[in-house]
DNA sequence: GAGCCGTGGTT
DNA sequence: TAACCAAGGCT
């Protein structure tokens, strides 16, 4: 029975395996690449920033000799920023301490920042041929489905036994297209809602579709509710050009640039809340003069309704007092900077 | 080890 | 619309 589940999938993928940029190749640098950027991101999400990376830093020693600035730029929008920063620590590392050759072990790559199990097992398996099975989100549905499951798939109990069973699983010699193949069932077929289980190439053995069960399964662990916050944004302008705040590397949106502001307190208006965070994080006193757009945003872990104004400064320098680094900036280079979702909103609407 | 860390697609 | 969730890792 854990035989066939293989035999029937590899003989599915080499049918139905998708084409993808980094398919097929076993450069470990490419591998590297697709897989930091596949953690929590859909494929086709990830193919325009890939190929747009691999144009830009076609090598290992070339990300290595990149700055934080331009690969925090090729990798705007794509979310989960520390990726990019580990990336380029990674990316040194390989070169520093390994000749710039990737290790082929997953114990080695493990120890290189942003790569943890999955990621270890799926580059040894995929550009080394490690027998190295991968757990993701993919491969705990489709194993949860076919063998009913019942223990929640997110906690660190589940996940132990799903990482026994999908190593039970993994046909030897054949890690890198059997990897490949759960996660392209787990995407295309075994569905997170409606799977397709008629065109399913193990329906045969798939203990939830012979009970009719598939939607009870898999078991997860219940979220917490998000909160939802308001947020006010100052934009300064001064001589064509506005003032815009590196934040922090560590954190939320690490290293991206921003328009100046924060969390509004309880009971506090935009301007009230614009003057005393401005105060807080510039150094100066601040005035709000006119609102110039709402903007909303869902994170994973909050909801942000944020209001941006135009505000003037009232008196003194500004000073980094909690950005890592103050700029003004023209607004047609606003571009050059990278910014999460929101700043880049509110930067593009200043340029119309 | 539980909470933090983005954004886009899907339903 | 709001909720769910995606080729997870770090602290």
């Amino acid at each position: 029975m854990k035989a066939e589940f293989g035999r029937l999938l590899l003989s599915w993928y080499a049918i139905h395996a998708r084409s993808m940029p980094w398919r097929g190749k076993t450069d470990a640098y490419a591998i590297w690449v697709s897989e930091i950027m596949l953690q929590q991101t859909q494929v086709n999400t990830v193919i325009p920033y890939y190929n747009n990376w691999m144009q830009k830093f076609p090598t290992v020693q070339a990300l290595a000799a990149a700055d934080e600035h331009e690969v925090l730029n090729a990798w705007e929008g794509l979310g989960y920023y520390s990726r990019a920063r580990n990336m380029l620590k990674a990316a040194r590392q390989v070169c520093d301490k390994y000749q710039g050759v990737f290790p082929s072990s997953s114990e080695e790559l493990r120890r290189l920042p942003g790569i943890g199990r999955y990621t270890a097992a799926a580059i040894s398996s995929i550009a080394f041929g490690a027998n190295e099975a991968v757990l993701d989100g993919n491969v705990k549905r489709v194993l949860a489905r076919v063998y009913e499951f019942s223990e929640e798939v997110n906690t660190p109990e589940g996940e132990k036994k799903l990482w026994l069973l999908a190593a039970e699983l993994l046909p030897r010699g054949e890690a890198s297209a059997y990897n490949q193949a759960v996660m392209d069932l787990g995407a295309t077929i075994c569905t997170p809602k409606s799977p397709d289980c008629a065109n399913c190439p193990v329906n045969s053995i798939c203990l939830s579709y012979k009970h009719l069960c598939q939607g009870e399964f898999p078991v997860m662990h219940e979220k917490p509710p998000v909160p939802h916050i308001d947020v006010v944004a100052a934009i300064f302008r001064q001589n064509g050009k506005v003032l815009i705040a590196r934040r922090p590397s560590k954190g939320l949106l690490g290293g991206l640039w921003e328009f100046p502001g924060g969390k509004l307190e309880e009971g506090e208006s935009h301007a009230e809340a614009l003057t005393r965070e401005i105060r807080e994080e510039l150094g100066v006193e601040a005035a709000a003069v006119e609102k110039f757009g709402v903007y909303r945003h869902a994170y994973t872990h909050f909801r942000v309704t944020l209001q941006a104004w135009f505000a003037e400064i009232e008196g003194g320098q500004p000073t980094a007092l909690e950005a890592s680094e103050l700029r003004w900036v023209k607004i047609e280079a606003l571009g050059d900077y990278p910014m999460g979702k929101i700043d880049r909103s509110i930067s593009n609407d200043l340029q119309k």
